[in-house]
DNA sequence: AGTTAAATAAACCAATCAGTTAATTAACAT
DNA sequence: ATGTTAATTAACTGATTGGTTTATTTAACT
């Protein structure tokens, strides 16, 4: 099996990791940049651990310019992890169509139809 | 920042519990049933532990039939990490608009197209 | 040449993870 | 009562993770 969703899916798994990704999709930015809101409470090398993640990962592109290493947001390979959570869209609606029908059981015992809202995409 | 999320795309992180997953799609089964593709190459209680890192991750849910253990899919556990994914699929479309119009400004006879790689930010 | 700035590497640590084997619980069947 | 089946718990192990501090690289600026 991919090795490649492993390492994406385990890069999105830290809460730091998922901020960088947030910050960069607002622009291309260095390392510096991307760690000083964390400064506080972490260093930088943990911050430059976390980016090399995001890198070995795919998630990220570092390049060079100075002594700056600019990263900027390589979401194509976000779209791997996004393809597999996608296979299963139509079992979390389906349960939220259950959950409708529960409702509709506990909620009219004369009531009139109020939930015609159909979220069934049919598969 | 949400911890359920974290877990979440820990659980995920893992082939195993892909693969649990995958075959919970298909419907309601056991812990033996889920562990009997595996037990070749890990132990019954290893099945065990992937299945309580799927179950504190809300993403199944595990009931009791005499002695079975039936699980099934709870995906909208998995809405909250699709949704994440989700905000990003402008950028990963995006940079495939960006690739095909870098690979016109190469293919084409006048390419002297120094893209100065900044991104539309602000919207 | 010496200094500063940006980032990484090295060495270390505690905690978590993924697996093992062996023992145990729980429910049922003789 | 005894045994069988389904699954978990316990105790242990080696590898990985996420962080630290200190030291080093690399490139620019006087």
């Amino acid at each position: 099996m991919s090795v490649t969703i492993d390492r994406t899916f385990s890069a999105l798994a830290d809460p730091t990791r998922r901020a960088i990704l947030a910050r960069l999709a607002l622009g291309e930015t260095t390392v510096s940049d991307l760690a000083q809101p964390f400064l506080g409470s972490m260093s930088l090398p943990a911050i430059s651990k976390h980016i090399k993640v995001l890198e070995n990962a795919g998630l990220i592109i570092k390049g060079q310019d100075k002594q700056s290493r600019p990263c900027r947001l390589n979401a194509p390979a976000m779209k791997e992890a996004a393809d597999w959570i996608e296979t299963y869209r139509a079992y979390w609606e389906e349960s939220f169509d259950r959950l409708d029908a529960y409702l509709k059981t506990i909620t009219t015992p004369s009531s009139k139809g109020k939930t015609n809202g159909k979220r069934s995409e049919g598969q």
